[in-house]
DNA sequence: GCGTCCAGGTCTACC
DNA sequence: GGTAGACCTGGACGC
């Protein structure tokens, strides 16, 4: 087993814990955040072997890493670990433009560092990720993630298991997704899914460096089975594109907590009072609804306390 | 203990 | 293009 310590230099305005937070994905595996160490646990993929990152933020301007991995560490693959982090925690994307026109309605969020999403290790890990989400309870979403974690996937330093491939995935029968996964009518989303992005019919990975617009790539997203339109703007909001609002019933059920009470429809209102955001207008949504995620007196958000 | 409702939707058939 | 109904699971709730 090798282990090896190296630092990030962090933007001035990044603070890992809102990332973190910054919507579920956290609590689901392979993520975890220890609350007492301030440490985001995290598995990546760097050739081929499974990589176990420990990222914390012991000062403003540093993000300081554990690696650790069976066998050897080279100066390259830190270099590639380095890469993962920055795509995990989105830092390769530029906020400057939505403050600039949010101005002081989100001076706060600028100084919590909102903006980046948490992403998986892959664009199909966050894709399954979304399915798992659709129609569900928050906490139906965490066992259908936990059980496919455990049951498929490959186990790495210190017994923490990766996300499975989509080749692995794709391995398994529907019936194994419906009756081991217990994901439902869900099961046969999760085999296609897996099947699409194993044999290059649809190249996840792609959806990072998009260069259509992003209407355009909704209707890529919305070409896998199971992917409609609020996992293909939600799975955009990750990819850094904010253009949709990626509405779901719990958006509907908090807007009016959070603004006051809507007559008549309550999705027409949102788009009403988010239109002014343009292509940020996802962001200025999101960023409302989860304001109460980061306040001082909050440890855990409450969408994660386990039920 | 049991029945009902519904949750971080999507798809298909039908009009 | 709009809409109704079916689709799985499991937690919450009322009785």
């Amino acid at each position: 087993m090798a282990r090896t310590n190296f630092s990030i230099k962090a933007p001035p305005w990044l603070r890992l814990r809102t990332i973190v937070f910054s919507h579920g994905w956290v609590d689901l595996p392979p993520f975890a955040w220890n609350e007492s160490t301030k440490t985001l646990r995290a598995v990546g993929r760097i050739n081929r072997r499974i990589v176990l990152l420990e990222i914390e933020q012991p000062k403003v301007s540093r993000l300081d890493v554990v690696m650790t991995a069976k066998g050897a560490l080279s100066e390259s693959s830190i270099d590639q670990a380095k890469a993962v982090i920055n795509e995990m925690l989105g830092l390769s994307h530029d906020f400057a433009e939505f403050y600039e026109l949010a101005g002081e309605d989100f001076a706060w969020a600028k100084e919590l560092g909102s903006g980046p999403f948490l992403r998986g290790a892959s664009v199909f890990e966050d894709a399954v990720k979304m399915l798992a989400t659709t129609n569900c309870s928050w906490s139906l979403t965490r066992q259908m993630i936990n059980r496919l974690v455990d049951e498929l996937g490959e186990k790495g330093p210190e017994g923490v298991r990766a996300f499975p491939t989509p080749e692995q995935m794709a391995e398994r029968p529907s019936d194994f997704y419906r009756d081991v996964i217990r994901t439902g009518y869900r099961a046969k989303f999760f085999k296609e899914i897996a099947e699409i992005s194993a044999s290059r019919k649809i190249d996840l990975e792609r959806w990072k460096q998009f260069p259509g617009t992003t209407k355009e790539l909704v209707t890529e997203i919305r070409q896998v089975p199971g992917l409609g339109r609020y996992a293909a703007e939600n799975l955009c909001k990750l990819l850094g594109r904010f253009d949709g609002l990626g509405l779901d019933s719990w958006c509907l059920k908090k807007f009016p907590m959070v603004r006051g009470p809507v007559r008549g429809d309550v999705a027409k209102a949102i788009e009403r009072h988010y239109k002014r955001f343009g292509a940020w207008q996802g962001l200025a949504l999101w960023l409302d609804l989860t304001r109460d995620w980061h306040q001082k007196d909050v440890t855990v958000p409450e969408p994660f306390k386990k039920k």
